[in-house]
DNA sequence: TTTTTAGTGCAGTGATCGCTGCGTTTGTGC
DNA sequence: GCACAAACGCAGCGATCACTGCACTAAAAA
């Protein structure tokens, strides 16, 4: 797996095919991930299935690895908007439930374990996406209000760390009503 | 990847050299993770490091993601001793210090990693492993002494789902400190 | 010990993989 | 609209992969 991930960099040509050639790929890995097991995830087997020849994909993209932590990437970034109900944990809940719905997905659940799999530190960067910012902006808003939240860490620790550990590693669903649990542990009453 | 794991089963034969075969091949998959992204980890690869016939790994695991499971069940049977200090917040102590320096080690790290990302389902059990039953066995034992601790799935969340999250999602070091925090949060005085 | 048979080694096959020149298409700046 | 270069398609190369009969070794039972 090369270091250069695939961004857009100076003299590229991010509009027309190349977008179309993208988003093809990515959605060729996308159903490749959710028919599991059928096909072995290989670089030819999406381009294949993306209907684009396999050297574009190496090219492109290099590896498997570097593939998956940029569809990763792409699927995490935006998904969430950081919620602004007026309380910590109007917010909170919020934000877990969206992120509660969002790991059940059993798509995103497989793109997630297979981006650990092969993608390493990089792929386990793309995981976790913006969630830290996220967190983070929810807390600063709070300290903005005059309050004292809990700290980041016992934060993730508190929130972060259940959801993904459940979706990951459990076949436990993340219903609504635990996710709001957790908040309820982090603030107490 | 086949449903049928390679449990031992009536008329084996698991002793000599059906061990050695065994062992090997499980040390070279640990190796080939640890000096990661040198080889692929394929099955002719792992067979080559381990001096076996590649017809030997294809027999016995079947595909990579069965043998993944089947070293990570291995691997985490046994590693931790469920304490016994007097006191479950000195058991919760001890344990999550304990997964935490099991969990550091980048060896499991890859191996927890791999598994997650080829082994599907089974793979995420095999990482659960026997945590659970483990977690269970230390609140039973409080509530034989007549106190009522907190509930499995709470002290899942406070307490195994934070040591891997970290350790799977983030690059933080696990230190004890760290770990004990979690107990604290948990249990408060 | 002898017998049995699970487990392993060996050689070989078709299929696929990762990759590379080379020519063509097509966004993008002039 | 024109020229340039980035991105793509194409054909093909060596290497490796997953897998399969057949023969052999050695662990376990008689």
């Amino acid at each position: 797996m090369a270091t250069t991930s695939a961004r857009l960099q100076a003299g590229s040509r991010p509009g027309g095919r190349s977008a179309r050639v993208r988003a093809a790929v990515h959605r060729a890995v996308q159903e490749l991930l959710t028919d599991e097991g059928a096909e072995p995830l290989t670089i030819p087997v999406v381009a294949a299935r993306a209907g684009v020849h396999a050297t574009t994909v190496y090219r492109r993209w290099g590896s498997v690895g570097d593939l998956l932590a940029d569809v990763t990437t792409s699927r995490f970034s935006g998904d969430i908007v950081v919620p602004d109900t007026g309380s910590l944990r109007g917010d909170l809940e919020r934000y877990a439930c969206d992120l509660a719905k969002d790991l059940s997905d059993p798509d995103t659940l497989a793109l997630v374990r297979a981006t650990i799999g092969t993608g390493g530190e990089q792929g386990a960067a793309a995981c976790r996406g913006e969630r830290q910012q996220q967190l983070e902006a929810m807390l600063d808003r709070e300290r903005a209000r005059g309050n004292e939240p809990p700290s980041l860490e016992r934060t993730t620790d508190a929130v972060l760390a259940p959801l993904y550990y459940r979706a990951v590693f459990t076949d436990q669903p993340l219903t609504p009503e635990w996710a709001r649990t957790l908040i309820s542990t982090l603030l107490p009453a």
